[in-house]
DNA sequence: CCGACGCATCGACAATACTCAATACATGGA
DNA sequence: TCCATGTATTGAGTATTGTCGATGCGTCGG
């Protein structure tokens, strides 16, 4: 089981092309952008994601200490993270273990003009 | 005047260095950078910033139509992307003029890893 | 088979956010 | 000076979000 929102790399949504600094941005697209954001939009989520992105995997037991939050807040940011297609995870045993899914962060740093 | 919320480029805090990708983030850190994202969270806004964008400048009653939402709804995002230093308007005449802050999208893009 | 463990979901609550009508403020024209 | 115009602020209603305790579900060890 991968729990990811949806299939593939998208999370929500495509991000393809849509730029904040091209031409107007579609409802659709401006949706779009707004649900990754949102995903982002969140201090301890931040957090996570970095506590991610610093080990190639960890496990959902792992978080639970350095962001000071109880298992199921944790349980909920991670879904939200993973809806919007920025972190991946899977179960292995009794856990679940979370990667960094770096080619979202790129299509959002291209959708700000990268 | 000018209707940034801080002094200078800087929105509500610094981003500078704060990355996602690499050693944990701080707490702080985390904060500065989730207010920025929060003001990027919202599709209204992220349309509202891409017009301003595509015109080098451009009037608060040039946003309505568009946007299709009320004088006091376009001031609120205005104030909120302004606050968190995406745009900057100066008043001249009856007029607020609002233009980007192109500095502060590439450090957000450096944040997530730019 | 049973109990312990890790995680997800549910229900509830407080806090925050988005929206608009009403109002206040400021500027420029007659 | 007086009024019209553009913008900001206030207040209220509704929706969304972050958080945790309680509970349910699946998995491993004994």
């Amino acid at each position: 089981m991968t729990t990811t929102g949806a299939a593939g790399v998208e999370g929500t949504g495509d991000l393809c092309c849509a730029s904040v600094v091209d031409a107007p941005l579609s409802q659709s697209e401006a949706d779009r952008l707004a649900r990754v954001f949102a995903a982002l939009a969140d201090p301890v989520r931040l957090r996570l994601l970095s506590l991610v992105a610093a080990q190639a995997e960890i496990c959902s037991c792992d978080l639970e200490a350095p962001l000071a939050r109880s298992q199921p807040t944790v349980s909920h940011h991670t879904k939200v993270l993973a809806e919007a297609g920025l972190i991946v995870g899977h179960k292995r045993g009794r856990w679940t273990w979370w990667r960094i899914e770096p080619g979202r962060l790129s299509e959002v740093r291209a959708a700000i003009g990268g």
